[in-house]
DNA sequence: ATGTCGCGTGAAACGCGA
């Protein structure tokens, strides 16, 4: 069994220990985490090599990086999206080859593909960061469709700042206009997975309310005015082996939580 | 409650992004 999550950590550094513990209780054994917040060799990468985890990062200052960890071998795929505009894009996306040892000595080496990636948020609607989000999406969904012909145990997961549905936000009516919302950001979500792929919270556990974000602001947490904007999205062979996943609220009620919260599965690999 | 964070700048309080 092969345990694999997805957490916007808003800055590593800010919330290393309270990472640092879910990983220890938890322990995933490949972890994809957004909004590292840092560059490269910022990354407290010791800690998280001390706990047996190999570390590969897609650094930035100040906003958005994205990791992936591994207590198995791993090579990167690739460190961006093809089809970049121009060459310093944000540092929103991280593909690896990750190396899953056998179960017994007959049995092969399996080969699981994840990347990490951190959609662009895209508000205001209509914007030209609107603009930037539908193209990356666009993207994404090219990259997504080359990669089915793989034919690969592969998880996209992420913070993908798309609220799927009316049932994964708590006021479907005043978030209708935010980018994580609109219809364009739905349509092409659904694009993705409509060539194939599987939400795995929304195919095992499609209840109206499963968040997996609470803004900081005005007591959304409390009032639990949250919205499922993480996701982990698998390829057909990666759902053949889905044995069981959730989210993990509990990080987000500590001290000094990120805003999002884990979202996890469990692979029979 | 117009209600919060984290970061960088630059030395305190502000602008930005979310």
């Amino acid at each position: 069994m092969t345990r694999i999550a997805t957490w916007n950590v808003n800055s590593i550094k800010a919330h290393l220990a309270s990472t640092l513990a879910w990983v220890k209780t938890e322990k995933p054994d490949v972890l994809l985490l957004q909004e590292i917040k840092c560059l490269d060799d910022g990354f407290p990468r010791m800690e998280f090599e001390d706990l047996g985890y190999n570390v590969e990062t897609v650094g930035q200052k100040t906003y958005n990086g994205v990791a992936v960890l591994s207590r198995y071998p791993m090579t990167v795929e690739r460190r961006a999206l093809p089809g970049a505009a121009n060459e310093d894009e944000p540092a929103r996306y991280i593909e690896a080859l990750i190396e899953v040892p056998g179960e017994t000595k007959k049995s092969r080496r399996h080969v699981l593909r994840a990347a990490s990636i951190y959609l662009p948020n895209g508000n205001p609607s209509g914007s030209e960061k609107f603009a930037y989000k539908l193209a990356w999406m666009t993207r994404l969904i090219d990259r997504a469709k080359a990669l089915l012909k793989e034919e690969e145990i592969l998880v996209l997961g992420g913070d993908y700042n798309v609220c799927p549905t009316d049932g994964d936000v708590y006021d479907p009516e005043g978030w209708r206009d935010d980018a994580l919302c609109r219809p364009e950001s739905r349509a092409r979500y659904r694009e993705l997975l409509h060539l194939g792929y599987t939400d795995a919270i929304a195919a095992r556990h499609p209840e109206p309310g499963n968040y997996t974000f609470w803004d900081y602001q005005a007591g959304a947490w409390s009032k639990d005015h949250g919205l499922r904007i993480d996701h982990l999205v698998l390829s057909p062979q990666a759902v053949d082996r889905l044995a069981d996943c959730g989210i993990d609220k509990r990080p987000r009620g500590k001290e000094k939580p990120s805003d999002h919260v884990p979202v996890w599965c469990i692979l029979e690999i």
